[in-house]
DNA sequence: TTGTACGCGTTATCAG
DNA sequence: CTGATAACGCGTACAA
C-alpha cells in the first residue's frame, strides 16, 4: 500500500508538503497541491492511520461494549452512537460480552491495547467488579456508562429514569383495576434491575396495595427467563390478572409462554413491559410499554464521551438522564391506541427526548 | 499509560526481555519473568497494539460493512463473524452504510486508512461501482462478500442459494393450491434480488403457471416498501391468494399493511417469506419462511477472510454457498408446524448447515 | 511556502 | 538467555 513518501516522490515534493495538503493544517500552493492530489489518486493512497495514531497518541476509535447485539434493544443504541461518532470523526468498535463479566474484562483489555480513545459500556452483571473500568478511566481512557450504570463510581453515564418508567407502567395497570400484578424483574445484581423493581413497589404502595413477595419473580433480562417465569406464575392456582415484564426480550419469552398454555392477552391477563420492541408492530396484541429513547441513548452517550475525550468537560462526572415514554396499546386495554401512526413514529427518532442533566462535582 | 520501557526500567531488564515475556516468542528465565509480570500488574500495562501494528504491518482488525444493523438479519451475522474473529485473535469493526453506496465507499476508505487486515462486505445496491472494493483487494486488503455478492468480480464470497430458497417457498404455495401468487422482490439492482425473483419464476413455470408481470412488485428490502407494495396489491380488484415476500423486514411492513386494510392471514391471503425473523415466534400467524443460516454466514465469512489474510488459501476466489431451510408454519397452512420446539431450535445454531464449496481458479 | 530530522512504542536482528 | 539498536509511516518543530 502506498505511503506518504511514495506520494512525495511521485509529486516531486517533500513529505511535509504532502502531509499538509492531506491534513489541510498548513496552506500549500495550488500547483503543488494539484500534483499531489493526482499522485494520491493514481496510487490509491490512504493515509496510514496507525502511524498517525502512534505519533499523535490518539486513535480516533471508540470502544463500545454491550451484552448482546442480538437483543433488539442494542442495535438502535449502536446506530445512535455510530452516527454521533461519525459526525465527530471517530470510528466505533463494538464488542459483545454475552452478559459475562469475564468476557467484559477481556474485551476491555483488548480495546485498551488497541488504544481506543474512550469506552462506552453497557455493563454485564457482576459482583461489584468494576476495577477494569476504573483502571481504564484512571489511566486516561474515559468511560461512559450506557443504560446500565453503577451508582457512585464517579464516572460519566447516560441512563433513563427506570423507577419512573416502571412506576408509570404499573400505575397504568392499577388504573385499569388490576390488584394482582406480578412482576418479572431483570437481574437484581444490576442497579437497573433493582430500580425497575422499586418503581413497581412504589406504584403499588401509593395505591394502597400491598407488595407480595410471591408476585415478584427474578429473571435475568434474557428471553428464556421470561418464558420460564411467565409459565410458572400463570400456571398457579391463583393467577395474577396482570403481568409487568422488565424488558423486551423477556416479554418475547412471556408471550411464548402465554401461547403455549393457552392464556389469552389481554382477556385472561394484561401485559405491560419495559422496552418498545422495534418490530412490536407486528405482534398481536400490540404491547403496552414504556419506550426508551434508544437511539438517543447511544447518540448522547457517544457525544458525552467525545466531549470528555476532547477535554470539553471541565467538572466531575456528568450523569445524563433521559426520560422514557409510556405507550398504551391493546395488551392492557384491548384497544389499540396507535395502530395507524406507525410510520409517523420514525420521524421522532432524532428528537431530543427530554433531557435532565444533573452534574455534580 | 505505561509503556514497555517503563516496565523494563521497573523490572531492571531490557525492553527486549519484556517484549519476549509478553509475546512468549523467546524463552525468558523465571526470575526475570516474575519481576516483569509483577511490574506489568502494578503499572496496569497494556501492550500498545498501535505501535505493534506499525511494526508488524498487521492490525488484527477486520472491517465489516453492512447496510443496516437495525435489520434483524444482521446482528446474528455479526455474532457469527465476531465469534470467529475472537477465536482467531482478530477484532471486528462494524460500520453501517444505510444502504447507500456513497457511504459504503466512505466507510471502506476509513477502514483502509485504519489498515484493517481484511473486509467483510454486505454490499449496498449500486450501479456496478465496485472499484473501491477491487482497489482494496488489489492493494492487499482481502475482501469477502457476505450474503450479497457480485458475480464474476473475482473475489471470495459466502452466500446462500437464493434461487432454490425462493423456489422452495413458491413451490410450497403452489402445493397448497395457490395459482395467483404475487411477489414483493428486493432491489433488482442486487444480484440477490434478481436471484430470488428467478426462483419464483422457475417455480411457477415448472408448475405450468404463467408468470404475470402485474404480480411482480419491486421493493428495496426495506420495511416501508413491503408496507406500500402489499397495500397496493391487496387493494386490487382481483386480489392474489398468496404473497411471497423477499425478505424479513419487508414482511413486517406487509403484515402492517394486512392489518390496516383488514385482510386476514392465512384465511384471506397466504404469506411466505425469505428470512426467519429472530422474534417471529411472537407473531400471529407464525410465518412460513425459508430461513437463512445467518450465524454461520458470519462465522464462515470471517473464517474465510482470515484464512485468506493468513495465506492459507492458495488458489483463486473461494465461493462458499450455504443452504437455506424451509420452515412451514401457519401463515400458509393455518396450522402451526413447530410451535412447541422454539427453544430447541437454538442448539442448532452452530451447526454446519450444509456447505457446498465451489472454488474456481 | 517548502524541506529535514527526530520521535512515537514495538518487534526483529544481531551480537554478547 | 539477554541487551542494544534499526526500522515501521507519519506529524511536527525548526531551518531554509
Amino acid at each position: 500500500m502506498a505511503t506518504i513518501k511514495e506520494i512525495a516522490e511521485r509529486a516531486n515534493v517533500s513529505i511535509a508538503t504532502v502531509s499538509n495538503t492531506v491534513s489541510g493544517k498548513r496552506p500549500v500552493s495550488t500547483p503543488l497541491k494539484d500534483r499531489i492530489l493526482a499522485a494520491i489518486r493514481e496510487l490509491d493512497y490512504h493515509p496510514n492511520h496507525v502511524a498517525r495514531s502512534l505519533k499523535v497518541k490518539q486513535t480516533n476509535m471508540l470502544g463500545m461494549v454491550i451484552p448482546d447485539i442480538t437483543n433488539p434493544f442494542y442495535p438502535e443504541v449502536m446506530r445512535g452512537a455510530e452516527d454521533a461518532s461519525r459526525e465527530r470523526k471517530y470510528l466505533l468498535v463494538t464488542a459483545n460480552t454475552d452478559e459475562r463479566m469475564e468476557r467484559e474484562q477481556n474485551v476491555v483489555s483488548v480495546l485498551r491495547s488497541h488504544r481506543v480513545d474512550g469506552l462506552l459500556i453497557a455493563a454485564a452483571p457482576g459482583r461489584g467488579t468494576m476495577d477494569h473500568l476504573q483502571n481504564a478511566a484512571k489511566t486516561g481512557t474515559p468511560v461512559v456508562f450506557l443504560d446500565r450504570a453503577t451508582p457512585g463510581i464517579g464516572l460519566d453515564s447516560v441512563t433513563i429514569d427506570n423507577v419512573k418508567g416502571a412506576q408509570d407502567c404499573v400505575r397504568h395497570l392499577i388504573r385499569f383495576g388490576h390488584k394482582d400484578i406480578a412482576i418479572i424483574t431483570g437481574s437484581l445484581k444490576l442497579e437497573i434491575g433493582r430500580e425497575r423493581l422499586k418503581g413497581y413497589q412504589v406504584a403499588l404502595k401509593e395505591a394502597g396495595l400491598k407488595v407480595r413477595r410471591s408476585l415478584i419473580l427474578e429473571g435475568d433480562f434474557r428471553e428464556e427467563s421470561g418464558y420460564r417465569l411467565a409459565k410458572e406464575i400463570l400456571l398457579r392456582q391463583h393467577r395474577p390478572t396482570a403481568l409487568f415484564v422488565c424488558n423486551g426480550v423477556m416479554t418475547l419469552g412471556a408471550l411464548q409462554a402465554l401461547d403455549e398454555i393457552g392464556v389469552r392477552c389481554p382477556q385472561d391477563v394484561a401485559l405491560a413491559t419495559f422496552d418498545d420492541l422495534p418490530y412490536g408492530r407486528a405482534f398481536h396484541p400490540r404491547l403496552t410499554c414504556v419506550a426508551q429513547p434508544t437511539y438517543e441513548l447511544g447518540y448522547k452517550g457517544a457525544t458525552l464521551l467525545i466531549d470528555r475525550i476532547e477535554g470539553k468537560l471541565s467538572g466531575g462526572p456528568v450523569e445524563l438522564q433521559l426520560t422514557s415514554e409510556m405507550r398504551i396499546r391493546e395488551s392492557t386495554t384491548g384497544r389499540d391506541g396507535d395502530r395507524h401512526h406507525f410510520y409517523g413514529d420514525k420521524s421522532a427518532r432524532k428528537n431530543d427526548g427530554g433531557v435532565k442533566k444533573s452534574s455534580r462535582n
